[in-house]
DNA sequence: CCCGACCGAGCGATCGATCGGTCGGCCAGC
DNA sequence: GCTGGCCGACCGATCGATCGCTCGGTCGGG
């Protein structure tokens, strides 16, 4: 909403799906979402929130209106993030499933490396979201789905793939993905750019076309 | 139906790894699993499990110390169900690698679209785990890592698999195995045995190896 | 001198856990 | 065959602590 300061402008977001420099939460969010991972949402207290954004329970309770709506901000966030950042990768990849294939998986595991506490919240803390909430959750998670779904159907049509479960691949491959966000820390010994690069090729072992050189 | 043993003897589950017949929990977890489940440990209250067990709340303290305990219980018996079919379908699979890739991977499956609440809560509520408890818990699951680990390098490095990188495919196999506690449910389109065969067909893909007949 | 940002104090409700019981079945002694 | 004692299973009532949330302020910048 204000035009100065904010550095998260989706246009920015979406024209550059690969970087990850900008901070993808204002301030009280990224310290809720790192309570949240530590204790979960209802292992966390009002009070613990409040110190963790470094305000008093009021002041917290002056910029959301309820514990619930810093869940709810955190997930809409995260599910924008990565729509975003898939179409964006998507629109550069062109018409070509293979090419199609390697991007967005490489989209995949570069948000989940680079942000796997915004892609846990997110995948498993929908229990806590309550049910308006929750449905909004679930339906973007599908949509999400569908990108893989349409790219390794259509490939599998194509012959492209030879894969004799064409569904079945796609959630394989979208869950060894987002996989990635379970054990991935931002030190470890592979960049996430070189994690990437191993998982577009498994990837398309995992469909059946061809390895890359 | 078997010759020696009962049918509660917990050996008998080591020899059938293929049998889900018996309840894996008493009655009390039973119910608590379920609840946890639904609104996930930190969510539920102590007269929620007693409600859902059918007892009063000092009813249900008479039989677990605490809260903490029931989650403890409930994981210990996942990751003791999960190992004991694990090790008994590596018995029968002898030395080949491939063969104790496929029994492996059949296994994974089976476990998680047979239990998938067990292997639910014991995948992504190590979070409620007080640490003594959780410490366990990892290396419990670690432990069952490694089945797979030795396998994929193993078979690697006898030119069985041509995945460039074992330890990310072993990872990989086990993540899309694990994922399917996240979404079927037993009355799926797919029954478990014919969706075990499916993924050992997109396992054996996933780390180089010859496709099934 | 007003308004957005923020806080100390405390609200009613509910939390996990505990206390002092009740009740039915089992068993030894006679 | 009866009885007294005992124990595991279970419950109503309630504990102190803590929960999410709110009220009535303070205070600095415009």
């Amino acid at each position: 909403m204000s035009a100065s300061g904010t550095v998260d402008d989706p246009s920015e977001v979406a024209n550059d799906w690969r970087d990850f420099a900008t901070p993808p939460l204002p301030p009280i969010l990224q310290a809720a979402l790192m309570t949240f991972i530590e204790q979960g949402y209802h292992g966390t207290t009002i009070r613990q929130l409040a110190a963790a954004a470094g305000l008093s329970v009021p002041g917290l309770y002056h910029h959301y209106p309820a514990k619930q709506s810093l869940l709810v901000a955190i997930c809409e966030a995260a599910m924008a993030d990565l729509w975003d950042r898939s179409r964006a990768a998507l629109a550069e990849a062109g018409e070509e499933v293979l090419r199609r294939l390697d991007l967005l998986t490489e989209c995949l595991v570069l948000f989940h490396a680079q942000r796997p506490e915004l892609a846990f919240i997110a995948a498993y803390e929908i229990r806590s979201l309550q049910p308006e909430a929750r449905e909004a959750h679930i339906a973007a998670r599908d949509r999400q789905q569908r990108l893989m779904d349409d790219i390794v159907v259509t490939g599998a049509d194509q012959h492209v793939f030879t894969t004799p479960f064409p569904r079945e691949s796609s959630r394989a491959v979208v869950t060894m993905c987002t996989g990635v966000a379970q054990w991935y820390h931002p030190g470890g010994a592979l960049s996430p750019a070189e994690l990437a690069r191993q998982y577009v090729t498994m990837a398309r072992m995992s469909v059946g076309a061809p390895r890359p050189e």
